[in-house]
DNA sequence: ATACATAATGTGTTCGAACACACTTAATAA
DNA sequence: TTATTAAGTGTGTTCGAACACATTATGTAT
């Protein structure tokens, strides 16, 4: 298993090193003569080139940037920054440089804004949470046209101009989720599926869970749980769920389809005489607190840093080793208890 | 954020590349002036020197080997094949050669003959399975003494000379399945603890995981179940476990420390009257098979795939980029059911 | 002052791929 | 026949780090 080089193909074939390199680089200007002589020795051995000295030659700097949900306002966000770094400190050698962004996730005009801003700096690629339908189709245009790469994390869109997507499956998730209520939860017994969330943008991931939840439980053959989908939002002090709660006293499980779960946990504290499990999303603080208390049942992960990590090195080994980009990459669905959530932390 | 080269370096501080390197290499024969100057150049910016550069004029090559129990003996370590060919396919431009070696899990006879075949091959490195303490033992300080570095996986054992270990926290883990399990089985009830494997070396890692199993249940205020441990082997059909289940009509659950999940699975349907929960080890297929129709409740995932990826992968960057080798990772213990067990295997 | 050692510094080459450029050959037109 | 073009081929340089080697300064002994 010998290391062949340019010059060693060149040798073998009895001509130059130039030629070998316009075959392999189909530039033509070689003879038919010439041509078979090289591509007999490449049929013969196998040919890998020397990744480090392609990269030095090109020796150019790439420049992504990472365009998010601002952490501060929705604290999901948070790991991206241990994420990004990772990205950071691995290729910072190599000639890849990284900038964030953050927008506003309550106001399309920021994103708008941001992703204007983000064009203007023209970066080899944009590795984009694309919170807003349209608003991120129009951005994503925008950025092709510019032949600017485009990756995508965590909300997958459907567009001709998207390279690649990071993310889970939303519909499985919910299956997930229905089968770990099943399990804790007595059978033909009532559960809420509750939508938490201020941000209308995540009106449909919210609907893809719920689906797959319930899909779960319309298959099951051997009980009859009843599900009740309740809408309710922060403004309103979440009422419509707590009047949801107090009608029905025979409610066993609510499934939380956002990192807000924390919320549910504080509300079925006025209800100390129910028994109610809770099952939601994301590691946030609030939310772990409560897996430790035992108000929340389980969790299932998201997992933000590794979604952005792995967008932004599947880019950056795309320009350095033109290694191919995976047109979707879909993460492990874990499943989180109080027990297990510290090994994801360290991760 | 400019890029600076030696040259650069070398130019702001009015001297020559030469002494540049010199300085930054420790080499000596520098004149305090050109230190001073130098290091102050030095001080003021951020020298990241270029990896690609460095490691194309090193231009060696590096041979790992990777040392693991026969998968067609012990299906466990199937996946290991995936994980290596991972590895082997992302490194073997720049210059890493892998190759395996398996061994017989059954004969230490085999692992030392296997571990002295590799050391006679005289590689850069070892990844191993460190399958029996003393052999290991006595394998790695050879290994140290041809100044070959060793990384283990999986199982964890004390020695001065493992740079390395990729595993899992298996205390942790029976307190996992510990949490899960008390979550579907009765308050107060019978539960087994089952040990399932004809392989003593594994004794003590089964034993780590009871410990955290009892360990979590008896730090159980609210309630008191009943522990009990049960030894069972193959060649005895089981038989131990069968009594430990027939004798005693109030177990619910079963814990099975090893990935002989399925055999447990099997053994219940013996019992249809009883309702006995199952949680055990490994994606096998048979073990989906169970849990896919419900008689394994829960899968903890030891990812071996994973495991011998990231393993090789810290040693190929070693070499290749000066990497520090961390000298414990810890992966995260997943917790699988019949939802996201496709999540997993798609990695 | 000259010879000679040693310290200090600078220059040149290498790694492999990529590509610019110079050169050779053959063919065609004037 | 000579000039001209195009096709085909080979040579040389570059990327940045590492290190061998050549060269220059500085000192010490004779």
């Amino acid at each position: 298993m010998k290391k062949h080089t340019i010059k060693d193909i060149a040798q073998l074939a009895g001509v130059s090193k130039g030629t070998v390199d316009r075959v392999i680089h189909k530039r033509g200007k070689v003879s038919e003569k010439a041509l078979e002589k090289v591509n007999k020795v490449l049929a013969e051995i196998d040919y890998q080139p020397n990744l480090m000295a392609r990269s030095l030659k090109n020796n150019k700097d790439y420049h992504l940037c990472a365009l998010l949900p601002n952490p501060d306002i929705d604290p999901y966000w948070l790991p991206c920054k241990a994420g990004i770094n990772q990205a950071f400190n691995e290729y910072k050698s190599l000639g890849i440089t990284i900038d964030t962004h953050t927008f506003d996730p309550t106001s399309t005009e920021d994103f708008l804004e941001v992703n204007a801003r983000v064009l203007s700096l023209n970066p080899d690629a944009v590795l984009m949470v694309p919170l807003f339908f349209n608003e991120a189709t129009k951005s994503i245009k925008a950025y092709a046209e510019a032949e600017i790469l485009v990756s995508i994390i965590n909300n997958r869109i459907g567009s001709e101009d998207i390279n690649n997507f990071v993310g889970q499956d939303l519909f499985q998730s919910g299956r997930i989720a229905a089968r770990l209520m099943e399990m804790i939860t007595p059978k033909d017994s009532e559960i809420i599926i509750a939508h938490l969330d201020e941000f209308f943008h995540n009106a449909s991931f919210m609907q893809q869970k719920e689906k797959g939840f319930r899909d779960y439980f319309e298959n099951l053959l051997t009980s009859n749980y009843t599900l009740k989908t309740c809408n309710s939002i922060e403004s309103n002090k979440y009422k419509t769920l707590f009047d949801a709660i107090d009608s029905s006293k025979n409610i066993s499980g609510i499934f939380v389809t956002t990192s807000k779960t924390y919320k549910v946990a504080k509300m079925v504290e006025n209800f100390p005489n129910l028994s109610i499990k809770i099952i939601g999303y994301d590691l946030l603080e609030k939310n772990i607190s409560y897996l430790n208390s035992g108000a929340i049942d389980f969790l299932i992960h998201q997992n933000p840093k590794q979604q952005i990590y792995l967008g932004l090195s599947q880019l950056a080994e795309y320009f350095l080793f033109d290694k191919p980009i995976s047109e979707e990459k879909l993460l492990s669905i874990d499943i989180i208890n109080s027990e297990n959530y510290n090994s994801y932390l360290n991760q």
